[in-house]
DNA sequence: GAGATTATCACATCATCATGTAATACTATA
DNA sequence: TATAGTATTACATGATGATGTGATAATCTC
């Protein structure tokens, strides 16, 4: 069977080194490139195709939470493996969101590193309880303060539709009603929101979630 | 030191039982309740007070999914594990998005109870290695098609304060060039966008975040 | 240096929106 | 039954927005 190929981006070259004794240290691993920054990092890994790259997150000019947007911005699915110092590093969650598959706190490298990169190839997503933690508080959603701005069901179908981009014209059609009416409401939908236009009540619907 | 207090909510009556025996097993833990569906949980929570409550995913009638909403909107932050017989239940990143601290599949409760419980207790959260994967892969943003839409420098600008409700008048005002200016550059951006209106233009702004 | 892109300004016109005022009718609920 | 809240329609007016046409100037690229 052909080794695993696993690529290093990492500006500390003593960790550097010690990493690739790691990867070296299994047979059943190769190490196909380690580099001090991410500068090519689209070329580099697009054109020796590793199958899994290990990634310092703070690196000095072009950070590697940049690097896993690009790579994954080329299609790339290569499972990516953050490695960082600290992780209360609020990057972790940019990392997270920027593709990452899963990531390993420096100090633990020597004794988690294997198991990590196995749960990493097996499909899952390694992972200190603490950072678990904030991922899973990241996606509570705040709980809705029940219906905030009173607004009444018909109030919300027509900040629905016109969250859509529909016009007054349209949603007078859409549910059976004249303009006026439509004006109406919408008017009531200005006062309750504290707002005093359209792109202003569409605004704080879509980012207040209301719609 | 007091012991654990646990809740249990679970349809199942012999399972129901056996998450009880193992509860009552350890000293350090009190069974302070076991209920079979979540009708009251509310009032039952929010009355005993449990340090931890331990929620079957899906209960006919009401599903834990819709209890843990509950709970959360009430503002307790009682740690809650969920309990789920599969772990590709689509459901369990609903549970997750509603408030749950961590999940545990049933066919591990015998032999993962008690470390779910320490490591949530110590502000964990534990899940198997496939939803870990979840959790990562539906916060994984899809990769930018690098500006879509070719939008100059200028006319992301523009589209971002339109898309907080400005007026021509006032993002005329903010940028210190001519009404007339602002209109040329909105005129393109709803070329570029295939829309025809504020309200479209800053919906689609806003929902594929190019704002 | 010609051509493309971008940013700027102007004018005109019709459509749409924002806002005020007013009225009717149907719930609920006190 | 009286009162409050909701849904509906109407009319009027000034403000704002959508769209077309045309023009100038700076910058970049081939």
């Amino acid at each position: 069977m052909k080794p695993l190929s696993v690529f290093i981006f990492e500006d500390n070259a003593l960790l550097r080194e010690s990493i690739g004794s790691l990867i070296l240290a299994k047979p059943e691993m190769k190490l196909l490139g380690a580099f001090e920054n991410v500068h090519t990092v689209k070329d580099q890994v697009s054109k020796y195709n590793p199958d899994l790259i290990l990634m310092d997150i703070d690196m000095p000019g072009r950070s590697g939470i940049e690097a896993v947007k690009e790579i994954r911005q080329s299609n790339i699915q290569t499972p990516i493996i953050m490695l960082t110092v600290f992780d209360d590093n609020t990057h972790v969650l940019d990392a997270i969101r920027a593709g990452a598959s899963g990531y390993l706190l420096k100090k633990h490298l020597s004794t988690k590193l294997y198991d990590s990169i196995e749960e990493v190839l097996a499909g899952g997503a390694p992972m200190s309880p603490s950072v678990a933690r904030m991922v899973i508080a990241s996606m509570h959603q705040k709980p809705q303060l029940e219906n905030t701005y009173q607004l009444t069901s018909r109030e919300k179908e027509i900040l629905t539709s016109l969250s859509k981009g529909n016009s007054y014209k349209l949603i007078a059609a859409q549910f059976e009603i004249s303009i006026d009416t439509v004006r109406t409401h919408i008017k009531k939908i200005y006062e309750k929101l504290h707002v005093h236009s359209q792109t202003e009540a569409v605004s704080k619907a879509i980012n207040e979630r209301l719609v």
